[in-house]
DNA sequence: TCCTAGCTTAGACTAGGTCTAAGTCAAGAT
DNA sequence: ATCTTGACTTAGACCTAGTCTAAGCTAGGA
């Protein structure tokens, strides 16, 4: 049982097969994936799921508050199962692979009053970008 | 004479009238324009003014270093031509507005290297997320 | 069983951005 | 001064990610 399909329950959202399928493909991976590559895998296990449902259900599923969007490359969002823990991201500049990480300390005491325009700022997070191994490999 | 211009000539790049006048329009502003805000208001300068040419130009500046793109909404890329100086960026969940601001530290520091996952990391940019003092005032 | 509301589907559509092929322009060679 | 060449610009076709629509399906309550 995943333990987002059991989060999404909590909000008496009805589980159907399709939604499920889509849960469990963005669960059970450790980067993040983008609606086509959950659609590509999650065809895999239910072939007649359609394109629709898999961006219905991711929207409802960030609605929820119980997945986060991601959008650093400016082409294709990415989706986060994991939106009830604090943590950031690491980027591959070569590839787009996107990894969480945890950083020691919270950006938001770092920002000082005179910086905040009159803003109430709630939270903050941080994009590292770099190359992955494979990609200094290859370059 | 716009900085921007500046920076850009000495990387021996031509200054064509067009790309001075999207420079201009990207350097004038305070807030960051989307691609298609800036070409509106470049074409009532230049009204012959193409949008590839915009979009080819906006590509070349960032290429060259000389501009941030900025992806937020992952509804369409902004463009900032500070990118000499190290900053982050304050945004409105209620609007989208967009400024620059200045941390106290360099989130790299923060990274620790069990977290780094064999990636060399080059850079770190911190999104603070809040209301803007109008979007408060709204809600 | 029938109704109803919500879910899913295929495919049309939209927005943002890129590509292509043709034309224009400017600087150096003649 | 004109020619050549390569870089720049243009209009519009094209592409990709995502949304919308209209129709069909499904499960649970009357």
């Amino acid at each position: 049982m995943s333990d987002l399909v059991t989060r999404l329950r909590r909000h008496n959202w009805r589980i159907t097969p399709q939604r499920r399928v889509i849960a469990e493909t963005l669960e059970g991976s450790h980067v993040h994936f983008t609606a086509e590559q959950i659609l590509e895998r999650a065809v895999e296990r239910m072939p007649e799921l359609s394109r629709a449902t898999v961006y219905n259900t991711l929207n409802e599923m960030v609605a929820l508050g119980e997945v986060l969007e991601l959008t650093f490359d400016g082409r294709s969002k990415r989706y986060d199962p994991n939106a009830d823990h604090e943590h950031h991201h690491l980027i591959c500049e070569g590839c787009g692979l996107m990894k969480d990480v945890h950083a020691m300390a919270d950006p938001v005491d770092w920002l000082p009053g005179d910086e905040r325009h009159g803003f109430t700022v709630t939270r903050a997070s941080i994009a590292y970008r770099g190359l992955c191994p494979e990609c200094q490999a290859a370059s």
